[in-house]
DNA sequence: TCGAACGTTCTTTTT
DNA sequence: GAACGTTCGA
């Protein structure tokens, strides 16, 4: 047995923590320090020594696309062995496929589905509807985050009922409603995963002992972003007689508006001993300004844990920083480097624009159309989230699960077909007074005139048997094909009709996939669960393109070059978080953690003047940027001062400046017109109002 | 029953 | 500015 290969490459830490199989690590992993490359080659040496085999391994991850990856980099470092068995995946999708198994057990249907979040808000809406209540006073956004955190403590609807106020016990009641709702439609949301999967391994001694005897080894990745119900399920998953490793960052927690609780790095000691702490501290990615850079940054957070990341790559390219006039300047700017770079042999790829949220994209995909360089745009409004994707996955939904009554109210009428309110609302007091699914109560309601005939054919259209089909896209493509939805697309005439089309067509690619499993019921639950559990829809993609994604995507990601746009107040650290100390330092984390994705170029930008809102807003540049140390910046262009004479004085101002004013108070400079003597200065005051004035009287200084 | 037109509200990050 | 909900006329 030759280990040479797994361990040779590794320094001295990563090594332990690839060998050490005596006791449960705790690996604190900092940026670029080979963390991906550690649990790789633990798995690969696990397996290689006997210590166990694929099927007793149980890696979770964050995303489902870094389970991909760890699948075929353990492939790469053993080429001749068969992974399959491997259990790889978020943990969503690995208490997703345990109830698929167990699901008798839990007293779940056999063809569950599982909502997203817009599903779980149509829920709520609907809930609201039946019992008159107005989103206004029960924004039903909220109440979903009440449920959603109950839910993370492990409290059903029967342990929260509070009849302290009106609200609370409406609150509490549209939970139990939800409940309900999600149980007769035979639904499962993302957190239920979870929960029913802690329920079923406390309560039933059986399903825990098999799988405490399967697992001989479980390693977390990210594990800074597990959440208490997750944290459990660990906890609950585990014994003594497995070894247990959590990999994780505490600088690189970045998912606590999502629950995520740093604590459990330090909890972990005590609830899984024995440990063993390792430190990553190399960093194999980035070059010293940037590291330095980083690390300056992120050492205002005052709750840390102790680390020093270091680097042997030197480096004399210092940090670009870009004060940009506007937002259409920043991405000009950048598509001007990007050139430039490209000329000098650079990838298009190797290049990443990061930006703090998903609504900043469109001005680099307008630029960057413009100057007809290739970019591809990670996130957003992910392919299985677009409506006309929606509308068919509907479709599907309720074939596989004739209960789903959310399926059928989103399908029976789109595209339209002649069925509206009256005939929905017949069907629905049919099933009503029956207790039956709507689509079994659309069966028996008596329509008449043209919406019958319509109603017929749409139910024979999901109620067409599965077996006729044999191949799940044949399933897919008789639906387009017999909905007539391209045709009713195509007489939208809107600017997207076009996308929609070539997405529908990339569905029907998507579910060709799936064409293989013997049994189509089944290869249609397994499309339909990756519908909604995996986002990481790759369609094919082109290499020569410029990366797009939001800071949250980056995370785990690097690029020779990058962009880190929009460093501005208010926009990042976004300005919902302001008020909140423990919330400006996740932001500050996160500006670390875009920071660190860089190898070789950091491009720092903000701009100045920006239309957020559809308005013109000026903008105070980001408290990071101040935050980075100036010996290591290069300043590419310093906002443009503008110099007025007063009467008395001369008064220098930038846009977006803070000035005072002997009468008006304070406020802020927005617009300035140079006319000679007539010469105008725009600004905001804070009481005041907005107010020109002549800049001669003035009298402005600065505040 | 449908779609155009209007008004309103909300704008963070994702499994 | 966009996405959503409501209203109104055909």
């Amino acid at each position: 047995m030759d280990i040479t290969h797994i361990i040779n490459s590794l320094n001295e830490e990563q090594r332990e923590a690839v060998v050490n199989t005596n006791e449960n690590l705790l690996i604190l992993a900092g940026a670029g320090s080979g963390k991906t490359r550690t649990i790789v080659h633990r798995i690969a040496y696990i397996v290689i020594t006997g210590s166990a085999h694929w099927n007793q391994i149980l890696a979770v991850t964050f995303t489902n696309k870094a389970a991909n990856e760890l699948k075929s980099r353990v492939a790469q470092l053993l080429p001749n062995q068969r992974n399959a068995g491997l259990w790889t995946g978020t943990f969503h999708s690995i208490c997703h496929k345990l109830l698929r198994i167990h699901s008798q057990e839990v007293g779940l249907d056999g063809n569950f589905q599982v909502i997203d979040t817009d599903d779980q808000l149509r829920i709520i809406k609907r809930i609201h509807k039946e019992r008159s209540l107005d989103e206004q006073s029960w924004p039903p956004k909220k109440i979903l985050g009440y449920i959603n955190q109950m839910k993370e403590r492990s409290l059903r609807a029967k342990d929260c009922y509070d009849d302290s106020n009106l609200f609370l016990r409406t609150q509490s009641e549209i939970y139990e409603a939800y409940e309900a709702h999600c149980i007769a439609n035979h639904l499962v949301d993302f957190t239920e995963l979870i929960l029913k999967c802690t329920e079923m391994l406390e309560s039933n001694e059986a399903i825990r002992w098999r799988y405490h005897t399967q697992f001989k080894h479980i390693l977390v990745d990210e594990f800074q972003d597990t959440n208490r119900l997750q944290y459990k399920l660990l906890k609950l998953l585990s014994t003594d007689a497995q070894r247990i490793v959590a990999v994780g960052d505490d600088d690189q927690s970045i998912y606590s508006w999502r629950g995520a609780v740093v604590d459990h790095m330090f909890s972990f000691e005590k609830d899984f001993p024995p440990v063993k702490t390792i430190r990553l501290e190399q960093n194999y990615r980035s070059t010293q300004p940037i590291l330095t850079a980083a690390n300056q940054v992120i050492s205002h957070n005052s709750k840390r844990l102790d680390k020093t990341l270091w680097t042997e790559i030197e480096s004399d390219e210092k940090l670009k920083l870009y004060a940009a006039y506007n937002e259409l300047d920043e991405a000009q700017f950048i598509c001007d480097q990007i050139k430039s770079l490209q000329s000098s042999g650079l990838k298009l790829d190797d290049c990443a624009i990061l930006y703090r949220s998903n609504a900043q994209s469109r001005v680099f995909e307008e630029k960057l159309g413009q100057e007809q360089l290739p970019y591809r745009v990670y996130g957003g409004l992910r392919f299985f989230e677009r409506a006309e994707i929606k509308d068919i996955i509907a479709y599907l939904r309720l074939i596989a699960n004739p209960s789903d009554n959310y399926a059928f109210e989103r399908s029976i009428n789109q595209p339209p077909r002649g069925i509206g309110k009256m005939t929905f609302d017949k069907i629905r007091q049919e099933a009503l007074t029956n207790t039956t699914p709507l689509l079994a109560a659309a069966r028996t309601t008596q329509i008449t005139g043209k919406a019958q005939a319509a109603l017929e054919q749409y139910v024979s259209l999901v109620s067409d048997s599965l077996a006729d089909f044999g191949q799940l896209s044949l399933l897919v493509e008789h639906i387009v094909t017999s909905t007539k939805m391209i045709a009713y697309l195509s007489t939208q005439r809107s600017p997207q009709t076009e996308s929609k089309i070539e997405n529908i067509k990339e569905l029907i690619n998507a579910a060709k996939y799936y064409d293989k499993y013997d049994s189509i019921q089944e290869a249609l639950n397994e499309f339909l669960s990756h519908a909604v559990l995996d986002q990481t829809h790759e369609s094919e993609h082109a290499a020569q393109q410029v990366q797009l994604m939001t800071l949250h995507a980056a995370k785990g990601l690097e690029f020779p070059v990058v962009f880190l746009v929009g460093l501005e107040d208010d926009l990042f650290p976004h300005k919902m978080t302001h008020a909140d100390d423990m919330q400006i330092e996740e932001e500050r984390r996160l500006c670390y953690v875009g920071m660190t994705r860089a190898e070789k170029t950091l491009f720092l930008s903000y701009a100045e003047t920006r239309r957020l809102y559809g308005q013109e807003m000026y903008q105070r540049p980001s408290r990071f940027i101040r935050e980075l140390p100036s010996d290591l910046i290069d300043n590419l262009r310093v906002a443009k001062t503008t110099r007025i004479t007063q009467q008395k004085t001369t008064f220098e101002f930038k846009l977006g400046q803070n000035v005072k004013h002997e009468k008006f108070g304070e406020g802020v400079v927005l617009n300035y017109e140079e006319d000679g003597d007539n010469s105008r200065i725009q600004v905001r005051f804070i009481s005041e109002g907005t107010k020109w004035l002549l800049c001669a009287y003035a009298n402005l200084s600065i505040a």
